[in-house]
DNA sequence: ATTTTTGTTGACATTTTTGTCAAACATAAT
DNA sequence: ATTATGTTTGACAAAAATGTCAACAAAAAT
């Protein structure tokens, strides 16, 4: 019966987790892997059958926990303003766990499209959540609580707002003449900072 | 006196500058940028001493691109509304250009910031034209012609709202189920829509 | 025309990264 | 104790990527 097996498995999945997506070293090798984790580095090809093959279930597995609650309360039958902030609160809080891992797909995605050799990941389809809240934003316009547009703007709002100021944090706090401390403290008032965004125009189309 | 000599160097440097910067090609080796230019590999090493030099100049060359109108429209004395429209226009014609430069610069910040073995790019100053803008949001935010806040989160939310729909697109197509020309529509609508979320909210602080 | 400089090439060397394999090890079951 | 099972390791092999070099070609300068 394997005892210590699922802890070094999970160890592995999680140091890459941290390396990749927390950290963003999108060029880390499988020695960098297994020095972070702390394991010889022919345990990635035992327990995965490559570094292809182990990326791919790390990004399953974080996409998962990623998921998991946003799409909760995307589903619920919260009312629009309230399910938005609690989306948005949710969203933010696992966007700081893995700041990267979005870039790491996309990049993947990228590659994947122009060569063959396919690196990792996979295509998703549109998440039933995220359909139902569209949806629901289309309402909102139609009652005219929010200026009425092509709903997936709304949705591409959100997300922008969201993930841009974390994913390029680097970038962001040069151009702004940020310190580390600054830019935490940035980040922290974003949630108002969008929810007021996305909402003060009640009624304000043209 | 050289005569080839500044169109291959100039061919290699517009290569990676289509290879990284506007296909997104991360993981590039110099072989793929010979063979996209058309080139014996060696001419890398011979007009450039490496990878890295010659990421380090593609890098610098763009950016220069990149900056050039958008720095004199900051720097006009245009009205701040009208300012900010420019610049936008202007922002998003490079960028659905060379869409994937920043995400490239972001991660080579990032492998910098940990490793010694720095890769390519350069850290970089608060542009002073960044400055002046920043102190003009201020002023409208006294005028109250904006939201009260710290200006640079109206800056930070015209950089999301600008860049996120374009450098991550792969994603967003999956997520809200977009065609390669749905989203070039929608991404059409996008500085229309930019605007009127950032001014809509004339008065409107709380 | 010849020399000099600059550009270009292919073969080679080095380094880095990934993957394989057999042997050693630990643990639980018989 | 012995076997069986899953785990771990180091040595090795293969592949991929970068860099160097001497030789060759082309152009400019003398």
């Amino acid at each position: 019966m394997p005892v210590k097996d699922c802890q070094t498995k999970k160890l592995i999945i999680e140091t890459v987790m941290k390396v990749f997506f927390a950290e963003g070293q999108i060029y880390a090798t499988t020695q960098d892997i297994a020095d972070a984790a702390g394991v010889n580095r022919t345990l990635i090809n035992y327990y995965f059958r490559s570094k292809k093959a182990l990326l791919a279930t790390a990004i399953k597995t974080t996409r998962k926990e990623f998921i998991k609650n946003s799409d909760l309360i995307l589903s619920s039958d919260l009312p629009f303003r309230e399910k938005t902030e609690r989306f948005i609160d949710d969203f933010l809080n696992n966007l700081l766990k893995y700041p990267y891992l979005e870039s790491f797909v996309t990049a993947d995605l990228i590659q994947r499209r122009l060569k063959k050799n396919a690196p990792a990941g996979f295509i998703e389809k549109q998440p039933a959540p995220i359909k139902q809240y569209l949806e629901e934003i289309s309402e909102e316009m139609d009652a005219g609580n929010i200026p009425k547009n092509n709903p997936v703007h709304f949705m591409m709002n959100i997300f922008s707002l969201m993930i841009y100021p974390i994913i390029m944090k680097p970038l962001q706090m040069s151009i702004l003449n940020l310190s580390e401390t600054d830019y935490e403290k940035v980040l922290y008032e974003r949630k108002r900072i969008i929810l007021e965004l996305l909402f003060s125009s009640e009624g304000t189309k043209q």
